[in-house]
DNA sequence: GATCAGATCAGGGCTGACCCTCATAGACCC
DNA sequence: GGGTCTATGAGGGTCAGCCCTGATCTGATC
């Protein structure tokens, strides 16, 4: 098995360079940049790429968009991306064109070595691989657009307020409403957002995390 | 040079190796958590060891603290940490104890494998090795920039598991201490940050958003 | 008409998270 | 020695924010 390695991370980098070589396959090269990996795609021919998602240089998703051009381009080249954090839209962008041939992995839940290796060859092989947490992220994002999709225009008003770090006093008072209006609401959200009840979890910090996550 | 590594990434860690081993140095360990480090260390006595400040189990400073432990126990062994980020308070704490035989390297900056291999054996050597955003955000942080420097390092770790969402019993539970040390160190950490008791105020909120708003 | 969702609010109950005071121990500095 | 800071933790107290149930009203839809 031929592979190319593409990592701005120069120890990373070496890392899958030294996992795939110790299985006694070949690295063509080993990379970067996008640019470079697709030059040498094009000349080269590998069985498969290992691409990092984030790539110079604006480092946001120039190895994922270099992945799924050699997909295209190449049909018989693997394609192995590796992310340090799921990435929906990037992943549904890249499986939705079809599987077959494609890897999406997670640079920190890579805990065995020949497990990797073998997902690298099964990729190669025109297989797929996809780590577990992407597939579940996958699957909850098509259950509907954003979680704060679901809440009332009223409910939304609330949860700004809290996102501002208020209190529940300051939004009743701020919205002329009775504390038993705001509790209700804040309620409302917690249920539309899924944040059940855990002994683990601070519920309100994690209502305003997910209003912030919505930019 | 005789180098021990220690990173529960287990492709990182392979990267360091492979980067060690292909400039001619002896690799006597490669680890996934400080008390294998620790143990190591004990008997083999190598010249060097490269450790993630992060690892098992509670993956907040087990890896630096083991440094430090090498670095007062072994003066003959340098320490070379590796950290995903600037945390100036691990950084002050080690390169305070005396520079001599001490590094500090954040793994996205290293650029050149040479240049690492060559850190390696300064601080083997007796030398240091620091990146100069290191030593940059300690200059700046002396001159007192951002609310959450003014944070010991275990209230920062309080407040990064409060800004995840977790309860304080989450907390508790995954940094092993009794509910009252949390409750004391989140005392701490509103008294620092000037968040006075106010009605107005949810002020556990506002202590989150501080902490996101310095990226 | 009936049904549903949203907005509003009351009564009553519980507890996690806050508060205070006090304490020990270690490291560091003068 | 004293003083300061950090880390840890105990005892005791309070209440904001959560919970549940129940209710009324309005507007939209069928």
């Amino acid at each position: 098995m031929r592979v190319a390695v593409a990592d701005d991370s120069v120890l990373f980098r070496a890392g899958v360079v030294r996992v795939l070589t110790s299985a006694g396959h070949e690295v063509t090269a080993e990379v970067g940049d996008a640019d470079q990996l697709l030059a040498h795609v094009a000349v080269a021919g590998p069985d498969v790429v290992v691409v990092d998602v984030r790539m110079p240089p604006t480092h946001t998703n120039e190895g994922l968009v270099a992945a799924e051009r050699i997909h295209a381009e190449h049909p018989g080249t693997g394609v192995l991306v590796l992310s340090q954090a799921v990435e929906p839209s990037y992943a549904m962008n890249l499986l939705g064109a079809g599987a077959q041939g494609i890897g999406y992995l997670l640079k920190d839940r890579v805990l065995d070595l020949d497990e990797f290796v073998d997902s690298v060859r099964r990729v190669a092989a025109g297989g797929t691989a996809v780590d577990p947490e992407v597939i579940r992220q996958l699957i909850s994002r098509q259950r509907g657009q954003h979680p704060l999709d679901a809440l009332s225009a009223r409910e939304r008003e609330v949860l700004a307020l809290m996102a501002e770090g208020r209190s529940n006093q300051s939004i009743f008072e701020r919205l002329v409403l009775s504390p038993k209006t705001v509790e209700a609401h804040v309620r409302n959200i917690f249920a539309k957002l899924g944040l059940v009840e855990d002994e683990d979890d601070h519920r309100r910090v994690l209502a305003v995390l997910t209003y912030l996550s919505a930019g």
